[in-house]
DNA sequence: AAGTGGTCTAGACCACGCC
DNA sequence: GCGTGGTCTAGACCACTTT
């Protein structure tokens, strides 16, 4: 393609969407990642590209830096690693949106704390059925081998994106006939006004994880991305467990809080 | 290269330190990145790499899988991301250690948990100065913008591997003289031990983040790579702010676990 | 000096989302 | 069906660690 007489290839591809992308070190020597990194984190701090919207795509990029097509994803692994881009398959990059505070040591469930924050919850169950506990479930809830135990997946969205997927395991002698209620809300509630069952105590864990095959369709994101791997064993006051959680969580996702007072 | 009449050039590649590095699917297609992941992994799972070793270097990988040394460097960083290999600067690629487990409603000192977890702590004073108090700083201290406060930075160790840098802010008021002690060990314990200064509340705030060249220059390890920060602010029995601690750790470094008990 | 990872280029083809 | 990201190749040169 020639250079038009008042407009040279770069002045163009300044003119699209792409436009200020202008390169802020010394004119010699190349973008290096770090530098389309900076770019692009630039923008979104300066509010020009708002939570939610959409990046340029990665070959405009390319062409309003002059790096190869490697370089500027190179950049965009790099903000999304800190959380601060995500990606939706083969559809786009997208500014972050602030995460949700999580404080383990309220039980609170996710409609609520997610509600108070602003933003708005939803839950969809994917899948119930009874399973027969393995050797770590029988473990947890002091059950044989083989035992009969609810297993309810569900996916829950934060502003109608997918932020968690979780797996939860019941005994189903505390909540005979669990799986026929509606299980798109608060299962906490429905444990508690149903079933009388009380949380009296949480042990809750949390790990940076990769999420597997299974989390990353049901979360609609590539298999091996960062996420933050909970798990939880609630207990009622009897100390029988109540729940057993597997969360996996988008690594932007949440922020997690604990205050403690100690002693007395 | 011209194959040897009994060997080809594949069993060649076998024959070094890549032994065993056979493609499970059919020999038809190429390795993808993430079958050279799952290879990697299964080596690491079946002991065959224990804790520390060192993984082979990128271009035997390379020629004992025969795919592009990219692919292989995409597998590379999966793993990284997952938490399961590390790699220090310009000298290779190493499995991690398992991570340790930090409990934030304990106030247990990092030295005497990493301990207690059979690991070797070691905490490395890096600067102890006396700077002027941020807008930030001065609301959460309670004191005028400007005012002074200490400033501690120090570098821990898990078994020689520097695990987190971290940032302490003091106020002068509560330990005065505090930095002509050693502040290579227990800060909480020099506060107890000789100002008679006992927390009694802690508020902890954990997020994904992505290492600024700081830190990543403090941990010896390339700048965007993902961390933790846990800020936290302690308080005495007065509500006095004893501590704001800022704790960048390397993300395979550490799991954190909560046991909460609620109400009565 | 040799070997390592760190970075970059300039292509190519594919699977899928979206229109 | 076009555009998108997803993946892969086959080189190159650099900065640093290691020997």
């Amino acid at each position: 393609m020639m250079a038009a007489s008042t407009t040279d290839a770069k002045d163009h591809a300044l003119s699209s969407t792409t436009a200020g992308w202008v390169k802020p070190r010394s004119p010699t020597d190349a973008y290096t990642y770090l530098d389309v990194r900076d770019l692009i984190a630039r923008h979104i701090a300066h509010g020009e590209l708002p939570h939610g919207a959409r990046l340029p795509s990665e070959r405009q990029m390319q062409t309003a830096t002059g790096a190869a097509r490697g370089t500027v994803r190179a950049a965009l692994f790099q903000l999304e690693a800190e959380g601060l881009i995500y990606r939706r398959n083969r559809s786009g990059w997208y500014v972050a949106p602030p995460p949700i505070v999580y404080d383990p040591t309220r039980w609170e469930s996710f409609m609520t704390y997610v509600a108070a924050q602003g933003r708005e919850p939803r839950t969809e169950a994917l899948d119930m059925r009874t399973c027969a506990a393995t050797a770590e479930l029988a473990g947890i809830f002091g059950v044989a081998e083989g035992a009969p135990l609810f297993e309810i997946r569900r996916r829950r969205y934060i502003d109608e994106r997918a932020a968690l997927v979780e797996t939860i395991f019941v005994d189903p002698r505390l909540a005979p006939g669990l799986l026929d209620h509606d299980l798109n809300g608060s299962l906490t509630g429905v444990l508690s006004g149903h079933y009388g069952i009380d949380v009296v105590r949480n042990r809750v864990e949390m790990s940076p994880c990769a999420l597997t095959q299974r989390e990353a369709d049901a979360l609609r994101v590539r298999s091996g991305l960062p996420g933050l791997l909970i798990k939880r064993i609630s207990y009622d006051a009897k100390g029988r467990v109540v729940e057993y959680d597997h969360e996996y969580w988008l690594h932007d996702a949440l922020k997690v809080t604990v205050d403690i007072r100690l002693g007395n």
